[in-house]
DNA sequence: CGTGCAATTGAGCACCCTCAACATGAGTGG
DNA sequence: CCACTCATGTTGAGGGTGCTCAATTGCACG
């Protein structure tokens, strides 16, 4: 892992209106710091952690973006997730091992909770914040699972789009602006279709004016139009 | 809520090897049991909790099965989990509500760990306990969309199979006897076809001899064939 | 400027979805 | 107990959508 440590300092991370350490005072905010590892920068094309690694961490992503994916007995490439900052990856385990490799699609950085400590969190009553966490991350994934039930690769795409433009905003970013460090084909893959696929249904969307893209970001041009072919989405 | 109240009694629990406090001695098991809320029975079709209702507690399965799901704006129903006993449920919430319903599909029963008293299971150390509960829950929702990923129905079907199969054997019950309380309809739901493609599916494989079906139950007479068939199950 | 990978575009076919009719089974009331 | 009804599940025919295979273009890198 070409990952490098730097110190834990809360009080001037970007992430902090997503963070773990949101809602806590200085003095708990310490303590936090305390019970965290330092967090780790990893560069493009580098690994956060790899499927059948000892999962000694559980990781709250901090800056950029990771992709994380499983192969199987095949050597398929499975996509399984994109994550943003604020959002806690490492979860996927069997037996203390991670069943899920995490790489980093752009410059990034992710704090790190030893396993061990996971019971120190409720000295601080920050436990039930890493369960809203979690269950934030819960329905997330059951989103992503009905979008997949879909059969048009255009509803498919623009639900995908819906979900990246939601979770941006939360950041404070711009909603229409997604930015895609990742391949076309780990989209494709990751929304169960193929690179074609997909291609093509990009490129009637942005025939019919609803999307900008480029290989960096796709830009929505309507978000109207996305909100009502993803129409799945709706809560 | 048509539950009626029973008190927690873990040493006469039917789920114990499954269960939250199976490595607990006995001391720390009766502080489980003041922990925990008294756990519900739930008659067939009635509900464990609703969408929009206000999450006060976290669920652990008991005995029967439910069935999760979330109604969009447009009325369409989509099923996303059938749970065993042992499993954890009621995580997917926003702002501390439920976002999707839980109902019984057959008589079952469930405990029920008030959200407040998340932070006390640390106390005994239990904290982590629960962290591996759900992180195996995190592995089967992987491995779901893995299956939805998958176009051919047979192979979601055998997918499908092979996920509950696997759950019964945690339970030490018959891996090759998959009892269907739920619908055809569910289960096409929840595998993301249409009721007869699913249909045509179940006759192809009964008609190769692959499986048995009944109103009540799938039997699997060749495991083998079914393993090859659902090729991404592989871990 | 070439090389190699990523992405786009095209043609043909397989599979699933839609719509429809039919069969089966559970629940109800006579 | 049987007939009736309604819901559920099965089977059939036809059309649409995505997948497969293949050729071409675009883009980054040396």
């Amino acid at each position: 892992m070409l990952a490098q440590n730097l110190s834990t300092r809360c009080s001037v991370c970007p992430t902090r209106p997503v963070c773990l350490a949101k809602d806590l005072d200085e003095s708990d905010r310490g303590r936090l710091e305390e019970i965290m590892d330092p967090f780790v920068c990893v560069e493009t094309r580098n690994y956060l952690y790899r499927a059948g690694d000892v999962a000694s961490h559980h990781y709250h992503v901090r800056s950029g973006m990771f992709k994380t994916y499983t192969i199987n007995s095949n050597g398929d490439e499975y996509v399984t997730g994109f994550y943003l900052p604020g959002q806690i990856i490492g979860c996927a385990q069997i037996d203390g091992k991670h069943t899920e490799s995490a790489i980093a699609l752009e410059t990034s950085s992710a704090c790190r909770l030893l396993e061990k400590n996971l019971n120190k969190l409720s000295s601080i009553g920050i436990a039930s914040t890493l369960f809203r966490l979690l269950a934030e991350r819960e329905v997330l994934r059951n989103r992503h699972i009905l979008n997949l039930n879909q059969t048009r690769a255009e509803a498919r795409v623009t639900g995908f789009l819906i979900d990246m433009s939601g979770r941006l905003s939360l950041l404070g970013r711009c909603p229409d602006h997604i930015s895609t460090p990742m391949s076309r084909t780990d989209i494709a893959n990751y929304l169960g279709m193929t690179l074609e696929t997909l291609s093509r249904a990009l490129a009637r969307l942005v025939k019919t004016g609803v999307l900008q893209t480029t290989k960096d970001y796709i830009k929505i041009k309507q978000p109207e139009t996305v909100q009502l072919l993803g129409l799945h989405m709706s809560p």
